[in-house]
DNA sequence: GTAATTTTAGAATGTGTATTTTAAAATGAG
DNA sequence: CTCATTTTAAAATACACATTCTAAAATTAC
């Protein structure tokens, strides 16, 4: 059965998907992404088919590891509004600030609606996002008021990113980000006290 | 001193504009810059000089054209939190829901920090955005609160022309953004209380 | 070890690209 | 009216691009 890769995939991936973060699609040729990843044009195209295929690759790959990942460990099933903090703290720090942003945001704002070849792991991606954030907001704070401080942060977040590429880092963002959470555990405080007054009537 | 231009430049801007905002700059070619424009590659060269010059030229015209207008007209130098809620609600209105988003923001995402043919008018299309929220807020409430408070808004906005270029506009987005204006004029009212009492200290 | 099969690197291909050139048509100034 | 200058459209150019082809090297299964 001939013979196996001598490359590492993931690292290829991993390559890729910075050059494509750092180009955008339409703007980084085949030979620039040879010279990211390593490997010549003919191992590129019998690994991914096309330069979509090698796109959609370090797409998946992109919200597998890293959109995924974050989610999990600050916004999962039992994260607080603390661990949520940390989400958007990140933000601020190595590996999110090299200025290349997120590859996701990037590409939905590169291809728009119209049938990209990013779609499927961009609408993955927001949903993580989204529902990641909506839960734990809802378990947080006063269920009346949930789903408004929800798409507060979730345009939070993603107007972070795009300063993020814009190399526009505000000291104050990090401010308003803590000033926010500051809010939401007031939020919550006042919310826990009545659900206990609630508890003692009945 | 030779014939008069023949086309109409404001309307050859407009619909270059248009065709950037909707396929990026590098996503774009010359023909079909034609399509859209109506010149010939030979007219757009002359008028122009390249590529680059045309999307330099139609990037001012957006600038000038609609952010520093609509700045001007919710965000200026006596604008109050009602009006600059009405910039942010515009955002969820024609002509800004057809899906290309804004060409700003499309082409920070696109270029990012290393030099792009579109940093000056991004700077200056920036610059104005951010002065305009944070001119109103110093006036509007309490000077502690007011620069975190701007900063929240200035990430809201960018974040909801992620979404507007995402094609994926919840409809709880706009009550997100009526809540944060109920909250902050909540803010205002005590602020103005607490200065009516100050004075009659004095 | 042999054969089948895959990877690989590099050359080859054809298409699309931005740009320049050409020459004719248009039109303003004197 | 005439001349100088510009616009314009279309053809020409040169290059970069994504992709395919070629043949050799590698390596697995038997």
């Amino acid at each position: 059965m001939g013979r196996n890769r001598s490359f590492d995939e993931t690292q290829v991936l991993e390559s890729a998907m910075h050059a494509f973060r750092r180009h955008g699609y339409a703007g980084i040729s085949i030979k620039q992404l040879e010279e990211a990843t390593g490997l010549s044009s003919g191992s590129l195209y019998n690994a991914y088919g096309d330069k979509e295929g090698l796109f959609r690759a370090a797409m998946a790959f992109y919200v597998d590891g890293y959109v995924a990942g974050r989610i999990e460990a600050h916004a999962g099933p039992v994260a607080t509004l603390e661990d949520l903090e940390q989400l958007f703290l990140t933000l601020f720090r190595e590996p999110m600030t090299d200025g290349n942003g997120c590859l996701v945001v990037n590409s939905t704002m590169e291809f728009g609606t119209q049938g990209s070849p990013a779609e499927e792991a961009m609408a993955r991606s927001f949903d993580l996002v989204t529902a990641g954030i909506h839960g734990v907001l809802r378990r947080e704070i006063e269920p009346e008021r949930s789903a408004a401080e929800a798409d507060k942060l979730l345009l939070l977040y993603h107007g972070i990113l795009v300063f993020s590429r814009a190399g526009r880092f505000d000291e104050g963002f990090e401010d308003a980000v803590r000033s926010q959470f500051d809010i939401l555990r007031q939020s919550r405080d006042r919310f826990r006290s009545r659900q206990q007054t609630t508890q003692k009537e009945e």
